[in-house]
DNA sequence: TAAACATTTTAACGAACGTTCGATAAATAA
DNA sequence: TTATTTATCGAACGTTCGTTAAAATGTTTA
């Protein structure tokens, strides 16, 4: 029988021989469909990747669907929970923010692949597998909206539009894996001030006109 | 023989009955595309979807990537001839960079599909095809990064980095096709508006410090 | 040792894919 | 009218897709 449990829930430290080529597997197919994208990359194309026939692979995964899913989930679920953490005891929303953002784009370099399939396989999956990665997700932006609203009534600005300014910081955040370059080595550091120093100023200012026309 | 001459050069404004066809096919591809994928949406997906036959949709695209090459290439075609048109005789930087994000908005709204296929689909081609593409997105790119590398000047913000300020632009833009809601109605103007202080504020500000840890 | 279980392989299934072909139908030109 | 071009069609091509059944290996346990 194949090795249903997954990590969740391991209480001892231990991993079997098969929950380690699981997660192998998994790696290496969150590695193609990044690159491939999911419907361009086969199961015969993962199999091969590793040096491995397609039946080996679906004793480990049921379907080429639970691949993604399970890819999708842990990462939302990490992500969620390593945020979550790192918010511990804060208090200050301006801290809370840099906080967010830095353990954002930390995950994401240090996991390129996983995430590039979060950002861009974001619609791909449907019915009940969607709704479970859909509710981590949600959790996720609903923290993120959480601080922004916290940003907005500490300076008073009432003009500010909380959900769209939180969707503008997703769509910076989302779309790094378009651009960046494993090979440049820039640091998360510096990434997450810039973004971090563009989005709280952006936010923060109560000037909102547009300019008039000549 | 079928319809070579494509709309472009196309000096009398009239238009044959198999350039209105193929424009129709175009219009039929982009939706079904922008609403599966590329690599889902199937030819006969695409034909079926306008009551037609695989091999009529064959008689004006002689590929599908070829569909995809020129749904993309046309809209960013468009997309730099509006801007360029707009900022005609603009001087001021930051009314320049409004009008990008207005005209970049404006053109989504109204091109919805072919302008999700341009954020998700962008590296989807190959090759040359995939090389035309991106000179057109190249030389939308420069403009903005001069746009903003003029208001980095203006304000003598020293401290802010161009290229990275511009790529996060193109995140809050180009992210805008995965929550958009068209049933919403929102005007592109509010969108315009709330973005362009969102991101000018951002950029104007020389405080960029990260919070120490308390 | 043998029995039990865990893992991998070979070979194939039906379905869907992009594309092409030759035969028509419809529209236009002579 | 006939001749010619333009547009559409159904049927099929070869290939690849996700998936599975059954048999063959390893590996652990009794």
């Amino acid at each position: 029988m194949k090795p249903q449990t997954r990590n969740q829930g391991n209480t001892t430290s231990t991993a079997s021989r098969g929950e380690i080529k699981q997660a192998e597997v998994l790696a290496y197919s969150a590695s193609v469909i990044a690159e491939e994208g999911y419907e361009k990359a086969s199961i015969r194309k993962i199999a091969s990747a590793m040096g491995m026939s397609v039946s080996a692979l679906y004793y480990y995964y049921a379907s080429k669907e639970e691949l993604l899913f399970s890819i999708q989930y842990n990462s939302f679920d990490d992500l969620v929970r390593r945020l979550e953490n790192a918010l511990e005891g804060e208090t200050d929303p301006e801290r809370k923010l840099y906080l967010l953002i830095e353990n954002h784009l930390e995950f994401f370099l240090s996991r390129i692949s996983e995430l590039t399939i979060c950002s861009h396989e974001i619609n791909t999956l449907k019915g009940e597998a969607y709704d479970k990665v859909w509710r981590r997700r949600r959790r996720y932006y609903l923290i993120a909206l959480g601080i922004v609203g916290e940003i907005k009534a500490k300076h008073k600005n009432s003009a500010l539009q909380v959900s769209l300014a939180t969707l503008n910081l997703f769509g910076m955040l989302n779309w790094i894996y378009m651009w960046y370059d494993p090979g440049k080595k820039k640091s998360y550091r510096v990434l997450a001030r810039e973004m971090y120093n563009l989005f709280l100023n952006g936010i923060k200012s109560k000037s909102r006109s547009r300019p008039t026309r000549k």
